[in-house]
RNA sequence: GCGGGUGUAGCUCAGUAGGUUAGAGCGCCAGAUUGUGGCUCUGGAGGUCGCCGGUUCGAAACCGGUCACUCGCCCCA
C-alpha cells in the first residue's frame, strides 16, 4: 500500500507512449472495419464463472492470475484476463446469437496477476477480434489475413513470424491426448517435474517445454497429423491453402499448443525474437465449443487477441500530432485580442497554442518547444492598423498579415 | 509462485581498501537579448544516494530485511 508510485505491474501512458497506443488502436480498428468488424466493449469485469468455466479450472490464468474480488453485494467478480469470455457473453446477453455471423473487434485493459517482465504487466492492454458463427475455414483465414494486416499497417509484420497449428476437431483432440498421457506416462520418469505435472494437467503442453530431457522425448512423441480424422485434417488443409493463396506467410509449428482450454482446429502465434521471453505479439485461434459450454447455443468462433505494449516496444516513428501555431502577444494590450484570436483559429480548425506568460522572446522559445510551424505575433502598432506579424519558425523569416484574413495566410502552412 | 541482477538529480550514468561540502552530460530555470525562438556563452535550482534496521568514531559504499525495476523459469498478449 501508499507510496507515490503506481501498484505493481501497473503503468501511467504518459502523452508519448498515450500516442502509440492510441496509433495502434485506432489502426486496429481501421484496419478490422475493412473486414467487416465493428467496435464492441464489454465491462472490464464479469461474475467470476464468467472465466472460470471457458478457461478452464486447470489453466494457470484461472488457477493463479485472476484478480478476483467479492462485491458489497456478496458476488464473486473478476477483473478480466482475457477478452473472448467476456465477448460471448456479450454474444449471449445481448440476444446477437439471432444475427449471425457477429464480427467484434474490441481493445481495452486486461488483468493478471503475474510477476512483471518485460512486455509483460499486471494490467496490460489487447486489441482482438472475434468471428462468431462462422464454422468454415474462410473465417479462420479472414481472421488471420486481417491480423496480418493490422500488424502490416502499423509496420511491425516483417519483424514477425506467423506459426501456425492445428488442435483438430474434439475426437481428434482426444484420441491424440490419450495417445500422449500413454506415451508420456510409459517415460514418466524421464519427464522434468514441470512436464509431469503437465501430463495431468495439459499434456499436450510436453510439446513445447523448454527442458532439454523432455525435448528428446518429444521427438519420438506420436506426432498429431496422424491422430487428425478427415474432417480436421481436411479443415486445416483449407486454412493454409487460403493462406498460401493470399500470401500470408507462415510456419507450420506442430508444437504450438495454446494454454486456454477453448481452442480447437486452427492456432496461431505471430512472434518476434525482438522482446525476449515474451515474443508472442498477437495469438488466437479457432473455439467452437466455447459459447455453447458458457450456455448458450453452439456457435462457433474463431479470433485473436494482441498485446498492446508488446506491439508498442517494436513499433517505431509514430507521427508527431500536427504542429500547432502559436500566437504571442506583445505587452498587456494585447492579451485580450490574443485570446480572441486564438478561439477563432481554434474554431477553424487550427492547433493553437497560447504562451500563458512571459515576453516575446521566451514565448517564441516555448512555441519553438512545443514544435510550433508559425508563430503569430500581436504587437500593439501593428494592430492599430488591424494587422500582426507572421513568423515562420522553421525559416526564421517573418511578414506582416492582414488580422482580419489570416487564415488564408495561415492556409501555405497547413 | 521459483531463481539471478540492479536501485545515486527529471533522464542517462560516474563515484568502493568505508572518511567529512556526492559529481558529469542532457534536460529545466534565469541572464547576456525588457518587440523576436533555435546556436553560443554565463550563472542557478534540483539529491531522505529506493526504504527500514544493523556493523562502525564515521555508510551512497559493508550486512540483513523490505519495496521497486529488470533477466530467466512457469505461463501468457
Amino acid at each position: 500500500m501508499s507510496k507515490l508510485q503506481p501498484v505493481r505491474g501497473t503503468h501511467d501512458l504518459l502523452p508519448e507512449d498515450a500516442r502509440r497506443h492510441r496509433h495502434i488502436v485506432d489502426t486496429g480498428l481501421r484496419v478490422s472495419q475493412r473486414y467487416g468488424f465493428g467496435e464492441i466493449e464489454t465491462p472490464i469485469f464479469e461474475f467470476t464463472d464468467v472465466f472460470k468455466r471457458t478457461l478452464g479450472e486447470a489453466s494457470d490464468v484461472v488457477s493463479k492470475e485472476m484478480y478476483t474480488f467479492t462485491d458489497r453485494g456478496g458476488e464473486e467478480l473478476t477483473l478480466r484476463p482475457e477478452g473472448t469470455a467476456s465477448v460471448c457473453r456479450a454474444l449471449i446477453t445481448g440476444g446477437l446469437t439471432q444475427n449471425l455471423p457477429a464480427k467484434f473487434y474490441y481493445q481495452g485493459p486486461m488483468f493478471r496477476y503475474e510477476r512483471p517482465q518485460k512486455g509483460r504487466m499486471r494490467q496490460f492492454h489487447q486489441i482482438g477480434i472475434e468471428l462468431l458463427g462462422a464454422a468454415e475455414p474462410q473465417a479462420d483465414i479472414e481472421v488471420i489475413a486481417c491480423g496480418a494486416d493490422i500488424l502490416d499497417a502499423i509496420g511491425v509484420l516483417s519483424r514477425t513470424t506467423l506459426e501456425l497449428n492445428t488442435l483438430g476437431d474434439t475426437d481428434s483432440r482426444k484420441a491424440y491426448r490419450a495417445a500422449l498421457v500413454e506415451y508420456f506416462g510409459d517415460h514418466r520418469d524421464a519427464l522434468s517435474e514441470d512436464s509431469r505435472r503437465r501430463l495431468e494437467l495439459n499434456p499436450l503442453r510436453i510439446l513445447d517445454s523448454k527442458d532439454e530431457g523432455d525435448r528428446r522425448l518429444v521427438e519420438h512423441a506420436p506426432s498429431f497429423d496422424d491422430y487428425l480424422n478427415d474432417y480436421s485434417r481436411d479443415f486445416f488443409a483449407a486454412v493454409t491453402a487460403g493462406l498460401d493463396a493470399l500470401g500470408v506467410g507462415y510456419h507450420r509449428n506442430t508444437r504450438l499448443v495454446r494454454g486456454l482450454d477453448y481452442y480447437c482446429h486452427t492456432t496461431f502465434e505471430f512472434v518476434t525474437d525482438a522482446l525476449g521471453a515474451q515474443g508472442t505479439v498477437m495469438a488466437g485461434g479457432r473455439y467452437d465449443g466455447l459459447v455453447e459450454t458458457m450456455g448458450g447455443p453452439a456457435i462457433p468462433g474463431v479470433g485473436w487477441a494482441a498485446g498492446i505494449e508488446r506491439l508498442a516496444l517494436l513499433v517505431e516513428g509514430v507521427a508527431d500530432p500536427a504542429r500547432p501555431v502559436a500566437i504571442v502577444p506583445v505587452g498587456a494590450g494585447s492579451e485580450i485580442e490574443a485570446l480572441k484570436l486564438a478561439h477563432r483559429l481554434r474554431r477553424a480548425g487550427h492547433a493553437v497554442e497560447h504562451g500563458y506568460s512571459g515576453n516575446v522572446g521566451k514565448r517564441l522559445k516555448r512555441a519553438s518547444k512545443v514544435g510550433a510551424r508559425v508563430a503569430l505575433i500581436l504587437g500593439e502598432d501593428e494592430l492599430a492598423r488591424g494587422a500582426v506579424q507572421l513568423r515562420d519558425l522553421d525559416a526564421g523569416t517573418q511578414d506582416e498579415a492582414a488580422l482580419d484574413r489570416i487564415e488564408e495566410s495561415l492556409a501555405r502552412f497547413r
